[in-house]
RNA sequence: GGUCCCUUCGUCUAGUCGGUUAGGACGCCAGCCUCUCAAGCUGGAAAUACGGGUUCGAGUCCCGUAGGGAUCACCA
């Protein structure tokens, strides 16, 4: 028996399996149409959903399920440091909140579904033994016993003299090359240990890869021998990505570009591990602007980067998706303007029209493209949508909603629906100021003046009391609003008064910005006819009445 | 610092082989429409980071500079 197989019998007595036989047996090839891609999203369960994440599974999703495809919720777990009890329902429950749907991997309550799992790390240490196993065998990996000590040692050595830092070169001599006896010896006293990669790449050696959003991208080959196996026995990322996405038979590797400075790594362990790699699409990170500068979108100082923050406003899930398409592919808004009422998962997403660079958040574009989506809604479709935000966030406004339904639908179906919709709903924490006037449970004294005279809006209350009926359609309301206008000194023609104004104290449309600002305390409104006609003759006399008085 | 990525209006970007009045969207401004505000329509201001080349001609090709970003862990 070879030294190297003794080795690999030593560390890992109970794998019997090799990488080849686990792969035929348990994670065989997938039954999928030509050109359907296999992608997934494996975020941290850190408890906290980045919009970047949401962006870059979104790639993923889109990828896999225009093609046909698969697309896979995978856990990387294997930091029990920064793990999180609830991470995982987080996670999972705010990627299903934007309709990003998996047909593969965990869910919310932590258990799973598919037929290439375990889907959470923690729990595949035995296919990644596998595979280590068969590194050692063949010589490729073996263990390290340096401690964290000798390790600060060696980079701090390193730095002095400014080389590269990181275990290679003649810093590996001492673990590369001990006797299996000197091995059996250390793990029987117990020192701990992790398997790295025996790398045989060369300073200044070269590694080509092709990323489907970059293009042809050329780097230094690694020649450090990183961590494959920690000493627990739970893979570090880098040798977790090469097993699972080869056993899941992943096609499609979308995940964020700060992975592209460790790709050689990953190239040399599947090239090591006889296995091809995936095509790789290294999404942008999402940015913040900054005192002139970029950065990041940070956890820390931006409420927007967690998804919640997107959910609380009352942002719609579509809505933040679609600008997020905008950021993503530059032509889906010219999709979009030849596609109005399409569904956004009809737009052919193509990961190879992704901007390499990352995106400054632009919270006035979304506000934009989501008011657009509001409005191309029905009014039951904002009721609903409403109502389940409000639920959780505006208990008052859902309890006044529910409690008319009829009334609530008929105000959000006020210039709803034709050609041009009004937009003035973007999120659904606006809806309260936008509709608070319709109850008086709602309603805000809101002080808006009007420069006119006070004797004169009182004389034309006083006379629209008397002329007022709640039976007018639009045009007689408006024509008994212009009928006023002559007693009162006012003007019944807009143009007329632009035109010529002297002899009048104002025009019909201050009339009626009288009649506005008292039923509806605003200066503006959508259409007041509209708007008088859900209130009913009560509420339109009452509040007519009331600012009689108030005046 | 090493390595890698990126760089067209304020923002997101379009820009096949080099020949464009450098196009669109958001935002901004103005006008029209109009009972107000929106919406809609029309128009406007607004960009090729800088410096060299190659070329009759460069946003586009080459070199350099600057700036921004990422990464260099038993974290992902």
């Amino acid at each position: 028996m070879s030294d190297c197989l003794k080795l690999a019998n030593l560390l890992f007595p109970d794998i019997h399996e090799t990488p080849e036989e686990l792969m035929e047996k348990t994670f065989p090839a997938r039954n999928l149409k030509q050109g359907a891609a296999v992608t997934r999203f494996a975020p941290s369960p850190t408890g906290f959903l980045h919009i970047g994440g949401v962006f870059a599974s979104m790639a993923a999703e889109r990828t896999a399920h225009l093609s046909d495809g698969v697309c896979i919720l995978r856990i990387e777990d294997t930091d029990k440091k920064r793990e999180m009890d609830d991470g995982v329902s987080i996670i999972v429950n705010g990627l299903a909140d934007f309709g990003i749907r998996f047909d593969e991997g965990v869910h919310a309550d932590g258990s799973e579904s598919g037929d290439y799992g375990p889907y959470t790390q923690s729990k595949r240490r035995y296919p990644y033994h596998v595979f280590c196993k068969a590194l050692v065998e063949k010589g490729l990996a073996y263990p390290c016993f340096c401690t964290a000590e000798r390790l600060s040692e060696i980079r701090a050595e390193q730095e002095k003299n400014n080389v590269t830092p990181g275990y290679w070169g003649e810093y590996t001599e001492q673990c590369r090359n001990r006797s299996i006896e000197e091995i059996e010896e250390l793990i029987k006293q117990g020192v701990p240990y992790v398997v790295r990669v025996k790398s045989p790449g060369k300073v200044g050696g070269r590694v080509k890869f092709r990323d489907i959003i970059r293009g042809d991208i050329e780097m230094e080959e690694n020649f450090v021998d990183v961590v494959l196996l920690k000493s627990d026995g739970i893979p570090t990322y880098h040798f977790a990505h090469i097993v699972d996405d080869t056993l899941m038979r992943v096609t499609h590797v979308t995940r964020g570009e700060e992975w592209i400075a460790s790709a050689p790594i990953h190239l040399q362990l599947f090239w090591l591990c006889g296995l091809k790699a995936p095509k790789y699409a290294h999404v942008p990170s999402i940015m913040k602007e900054d005192g002139g500068g970029k950065r990041k979108l940070s956890k820390r100082k931006d409420p927007e980067a967690a998804v919640s923050y997107f959910v609380e406003e009352g942002y719609p899930a579509d809505a933040v998706m679609e600008y997020l398409l905008t950021i993503a592919n530059s032509n889906f808004e010219d999709w979009r303007r030849q596609n109005k009422t399409a569904h956004y998962t009809t737009f052919p997403f193509a990961l190879n029209k992704m901007s390499p660079s990352g995106a400054l958040f632009d919270l006035a574009k979304l506000q934009s493209v989501s008011g657009t989506v509001i409005s191309l809604m029905t009014a039951e479709q904002v009721l609903e949508s409403v109502l389940a935000w409000a639920e959780r966030y505006d208990k008052q406004l859902y309890d006044v909603l529910s409690a008319d339904k009829q009334k609530a639908l008929s105000i959000f179906s006020v210039d709803r629906g034709g050609n041009k919709p009004r937009k003035d709903i973007a999120k659904w924490n606006e809806v309260r100021a936008y509709i608070s006037y319709f109850y008086d449970e709602l309603r805000e004294q809101s002080g808006e003046v009007l420069e006119i005279a006070a004797a004169d809006q009182k004389a034309i209350i006083e006379k629209y009391l008397t002329v007022y009926s709640p039976d007018h359609d639009k045009d007689t309301w408006f024509a008994t609003i212009k009928g006023m206008c002559e007693g009162l000194g006012f003007c019944p023609d807009v143009k007329q008064y632009k035109a010529d104004p002297t002899g009048f104290k104002g025009h019909v449309g201050d009339v009626s910005s009288v009649i506005r600002v008292a039923v509806t305390g605003r200066k503006n409104t959508p259409d007041l006819h509209a708007v008088m006609t859900i209130m009913g003759k009560e509420t339109v006399c009452a509040r007519l009445n009331e600012y009689l008085e108030r005046i």
